[in-house]
RNA sequence: GGCGGCGUAGCCAAGUGGUAAGGCAGUGGUCUGCAAAACCAUUAUUCAGCGGUUCAAAUCCGCUCGCCGCCUCCA
């Protein structure tokens, strides 16, 4: 088996080859640190924290570079209008983005480089690119000569001719071309600088995931990932800078994800229809938005709704659920007994593995991955369903191999980590906390339901039970007596 | 205007040439005094529409309609 992916510079899945035997350089585009972090950038972090899991599972050394972009205009301006500094603000996103990413669980990266600590490899940098003929100085400002850049549009599929026949841009006259991006921009007062060679100032955008990338992956390395927005003209000005200054292929494989929606339109300030990811995780489980962004395939739309993190929930309720049940069924089992489930069902346990890795082997494809996952609980549900009073050893063993296997392959995902019980419990206590009864009130009513039932006065009984339910518990009836729990979503 | 993507059941979502995974909701059932919970079963002769290629198409090609994104900062 072999993993394929998806490239956004071929347009095509291709077989993963590293450039070392094992080994993955990865480097993905990080955030400006100037404001809360949506669920956009949730879905850019789960979406490489899954394929980094991922890799790792399947045996390969994984090199993860995640930057933080802390200089730039929107920064500076942030800052002016709160009446800070630019160091002051960009880290206090920093330590709140930290926060975020510790409460989904995304692993951190290896290195998490910041553009103001390399300034001397980014000076170095547009030196270079000077030199080759490939950047040119305009008063304080650099700017790089895409004309000189023979494959310029080719990630993004555009040329220049297109470009500028619809550009929206309104044309920098001392730029040559009116694609010229800034390497370098000379500082206006008041805004953080830096010396360089051409007097006081700061880099541009892109300049900086160049710099860092060579700095820590070298002049070539294995995947280059982002949401779809960044592909032009960020990456594309990337490819630019580094395959021009070394002359080396930057990136093999161009990984890029899809939006998160809201009502179909993309997430964005203008338009005020963001969530933080602070927002979200106050109503939601992390786990149930993880399982809600795994839920569809990456590259495609996720549209955001209460409704569709609802069904998350319940979809974790149903995974955890089953494997609480299989934890406790019995140890031994009769060796005498014979099987009591289908071959068919046999084999779709006992190949639940290779499907799930094949389907992640498609280009990530969590979607499929999960729904084989979600048939697997299906399957053990039944067999365990029509388990005999005495099960023969066999089929306990596939109940407890199968919940192995789905718990093995859910945490390759970063799913399903918690204790099963544990994790019901804590779903109960945490439901029980918002309720307006407490369990010493719940006994106090089902003590006095006992009572109606045993004199069979099922109006009085039947009250108490309505009464405790619109409070969200549940009260189910058993041999051994009346026990509760809280609704679950 | 240029480039790209999407349209699969009430909702969400896989499936990219061999006859429609999975989840949520609904319905029926097991259980129960009746319920609830849990579990099981079931739910698309059909994949936006119309043509074409093929023994075979949701999957390939063409056209039409609808939605979205990028081309400016953006995950």
């Amino acid at each position: 088996m072999n993993i394929e992916i998806y490239n956004t510079k071929t347009g095509r899945k291709s077989p993963l080859v590293t450039l070392e035997e094992g080994k993955i350089k990865l480097y993905v585009c990080g955030i400006t640190a100037y404001d809360y972090c949506h669920i956009g950038h949730a879905r850019s972090a789960l979406v490489f924290d899954l394929i980094v899991r991922y890799l790792r599972f399947r045996g390969y050394t994984v090199t993860f570079v995640r930057n933080f972009t802390d200089i730039d205009d929107k920064i500076i301006k942030r800052a002016q209008e709160q009446n800070t500094t630019c160091e002051e603000l960009s880290q206090r996103f920093i330590t709140m983005f930290h926060e975020d990413m510790a409460s989904l669980g995304i692993l951190p990266p290896s290195i998490e480089p910041k553009a103001t600590e390399h300034l001397p490899e980014i000076i170095g940098l547009i030196e270079e690119l000077i030199r080759k003929g490939l950047a040119y100085q305009v008063d304080a400002d650099v700017y790089y000569r895409v004309t000189g850049f023979a494959n310029y549009g080719a990630l993004s599929g555009r040329n220049l001719e297109e470009m500028q026949a619809g550009a929206r841009i309104a044309v920098n006259e001392k730029k040559e071309h009116p694609m010229d991006f800034a390497l370098w921009k000379g500082s206006k007062p008041g805004e953080p600088t830096w010396e360089s060679p051409w007097g006081p100032g700061r880099p541009g955008w892109h300049i900086e995931c160049s710099a860092m990338s060579r700095k820590y992956l070298g002049n070539s390395f294995d995947i280059h990932g982002g949401g779809k927005d960044l592909i032009f003209p960020h990456h594309e000005n990337e490819i630019a800078q580094s395959e021009g200054a070394t002359g080396d292929e930057f990136v093999k494989y161009w990984v890029h994800h899809g939006f998160v929606t809201i009502k179909d339109e993309k997430m964005s300030k203008s338009l005020g229809n963001f969530l933080t990811i602070r927002e979200v995780i106050a109503q939601f489980a992390p786990e149930a938005l993880r399982l809600f962004i795994f839920s569809t395939h990456y590259r495609n739309p996720l549209d955001y709704s209460e409704t569709a993190l609802l069904d998350a929930v319940a979809g974790l309720n149903r995974l955890y659920t089953c494997l609480a049940e299989i934890e406790q069924l019995p140890a031994t089992g009769n060796d005498q007994a014979a099987s009591a489930i289908s071959k068919a069902d046999r084999e779709k346990i006992e190949t639940l593995g290779e499907r799930f890795l094949k389907a992640m082997d498609n280009d990530f494809n969590s979607a499929q991955a999960l729904g084989h996952l979600f048939e697997g609980v299906k399957i053990l549900n039944k067999i365990r369903q029509h388990l005999p009073g005495k099960p023969a050893r066999l089929d306990l063993q596939l109940l407890k191999q199968g919940a192995k296997t789905i718990r093995e392959m859910a945490e390759a995902l970063g799913l399903l980590s918690q204790e099963p019980t544990l994790y019901l419990q804590k779903e109960q206590e945490k439901i029980l906390k918002t309720l307006s009864v407490t369990p010493e009130e719940i006994e106090k009513f089902i003590t006095a339901r006992t009572m109606a039932r045993e004199e069979k006065n099922w109006a009085l009984a039947d009250e108490i039970r309505d009464q405790l339910l619109n409070q969200g518990i549940d009260l189910k009836d058993g041999p051994t007596g009346t026990t509760w729990q809280v609704k679950l979503p």
